[in-house]
RNA sequence: CGGGGUAUAGCGUAGUCCGGUUAUCGCGCCACAUUUGGGAUGUGGAGGUCGUAAGUUCGAAUCUUACUACCCCGACCA
């Protein structure tokens, strides 16, 4: 393996098939721009899953589940929305397969054609609105908070792994309420969410901001959305909230009876994060010797490696490995004794490394012996020989160490690469060294696509928290109030 | 969909220009022995429709054509 990724990072595909696919996080399947998820990879997944799922339901939200298959006339209920993804749809056109005319394989059934064609979803918002529409009567049914783990597929015309796959897993949440603040409330409260579980379960900082209306999602009044920077600088959509207006309940005609008797419309929010994140994680932690996982996230916390030469020695270390996985387990850390005799130390030593498992204990004879064990934290590879008194506490401060370690590395490196740029020729200049461009800017959509021709750049979000501040306009002059980062982004 | 590149064992590859013995090497895998403090060593062994299909030829991994997949650049992309 190559030493330099993280130096080396011109393109991150390098990154996940070296990094990622020996890691053993995922790999390539032959079915076009889609991956398999393997074990390990999943279990990140799932730590992510789980703890999003016990926030949604700590705000308020239910879980359900909608079809897979989406009506294609659904679609053309909302005209932006259709815009924005009927380019890249999978559509279902028979229900049976049936032997080619000329004896070889198998062809779509002629007398199998569906009357109308299906859409693999490549997001909800129409059959849950058309749903929501029966089960909205009158202001007492609102609101609705419903949340949906799913699969989504988006026929891309070039995909990255994790980044922008044609199948991917994620979350969307759809609620449906009385009044504009309510839902528009929501969404940013998501935001909120989305940005908390960011910084403080994957220590991936982020900005919380508001997309420009060339930005924003198709069929959406605003977007909100939480914005990384990567390890070269280059930036990253990480979620997005929406505030649907009543964009989607007039098109699925979803009314109710308010509370001074009149027939209203819904407002709405929706909002999503995907498996994109386990791009964020890794593209923002992992370094030359593989995956660097945060310890809030990682499927195995600690693991501990016994070195012995005869089972007098392997006994006594057995004696300790089974008292610190109980003292570990009474304070809810995963832990896992690696005493398996095929593979030697220095194999572990580096397998470990590389699934980025925070810490690791080196139960070794001749150290033990003096009543110490070798202590390893993946952040910063540093090692310490420490006395076994007080080991399980010593882990337990290790690991919330490391956690807010990676967090604070990962703000330091960003505001690095932050800066205020007030030239169009600084911005030509800059924009070329990566990272985040915080300009004045006119505001106008016909500025923000020129600048985009010419530099690649694109306006990431327009901060919630940033100063007001007088300015003009990088590109035209124009005046501005508020300066909004600019950045190339995956 | 346009431009460029690649496809040989689980992985990484040599051979392709200039067709010719049994398709090369490393890692990994299996067996045995010796080995345990940073990816052990030796000996032996298994593993291949050379991406798919057709064509040229006495003979194709090698030449021709088509197709497919992947990678890079563009277009595209809440």
């Amino acid at each position: 393996m190559a030493k330099d990724f993280v130096t080396r990072q011109e393109n991150y595909s390098e990154w996940y098939n070296e990094l990622v696919v020996r890691a053993d996080l995922a790999e390539n399947s032959s079915v076009r721009g889609c991956m398999v998820i393997k074990p390990y990879g999943y279990a990140i997944w799932e730590k992510m899953q789980h703890t999003l799922d016990t926030m949604f339901k700590e705000t308020g939200h239910h879980n359900a589940y909608f079809p897979l298959f989406i009506p294609k006339s659904f679609f053309e209920k909302e005209a932006e929305h259709v815009e924005g993804f009927a380019k890249e749809c999978a559509v279902v056109t028979h229900h049976r397969l049936a032997k080619s005319p000329d004896g070889k394989g198998l062809v779509p059934d002629p007398d199998a054609r569906l009357e109308e064609e299906l859409i693999v979803r490549p997001t909800s918002e129409t059959i849950i609105w058309d749903t929501y529409r029966r089960w909205i009567k009158s202001y007492r049914d609102l609101p609705i908070l419903c949340n949906q783990w799913a699969n989504v597929v988006r026929w891309e015309m070039r995909t990255r792994m994790f980044l922008r796959t044609a199948e991917f897993l994620w979350q969307e949440g759809h609620t449906a309420h009385e009044t504009s603040e309510q839902a528009e409330d929501e969404s940013v409260k998501m935001m909120h969410v989305y940005a908390d579980f960011a910084e403080k379960y994957m220590a991936v900082p982020v900005v919380r901001g508001v997309k420009t209306a060339n930005e924003r999602f198709a069929g959406a009044v605003n977007t909100y959305c939480i914005e990384a920077m990567m390890q070269d600088g280059k930036a990253l959509q990480a979620g997005t909230s929406h505030f649907l207006g009543q964009n989607f309940a007039k098109a699925f005609d979803v009314k109710y009876l308010s509370r001074d008797n009149k027939l209203e419309y819904v407002w709405a929010s929706s909002w999503g994060v995907s498996t994109r994140l386990m791009g964020a994680l890794i593209m923002t932690h992992s370094d030359d010797n593989g995956l660097v996982l945060p310890p809030a996230l990682a499927p195995l916390q600690v693991v501990l490696v016994p070195i012995f030469k005869t089972d007098e020695e392997k006994q006594m270390i057995d004696a300790l490995a089974d008292q610190l996985m109980t003292d570990l387990k009474a304070k809810n850390i995963s832990i896992k004794y690696d005493d398996d005799a095929k593979t030697k130390p220095g194999w572990k030593f580096n397998e470990y490394e590389f699934k980025g498992v925070p810490v690791r204990v080196t139960l070794g004879a001749r150290d033990l012996k003096e009543g110490k064990v070798e202590v390893f934290r993946r952040d910063t590879c540093e090692k310490d020989l420490r006395s076994t008194e007080g080991l399980a506490e010593h882990i337990e401060k290790l690991l919330k160490d490391i956690q807010q370690n990676l967090f604070d590395k990962a703000v330091k490196l960003r505001a690095e690469k932050t800066r205020n740029v007030d030239t169009w020729e600084d911005f030509k200049k800059e924009i070329e060294k990566g990272g985040f461009l915080m300009c004045h800017w006119d505001g106008t959509t016909e500025t923000e696509l020129k600048i985009k021709e010419e530099t690649k750049a694109t306006i990431r979000c327009i901060p919630i928290d940033a100063p007001q501040e007088e300015g003009k306009c990088i590109y035209t002059g124009k005046p501005s109030h508020q300066r909004v980062i600019f950045a190339r982004n995956y």
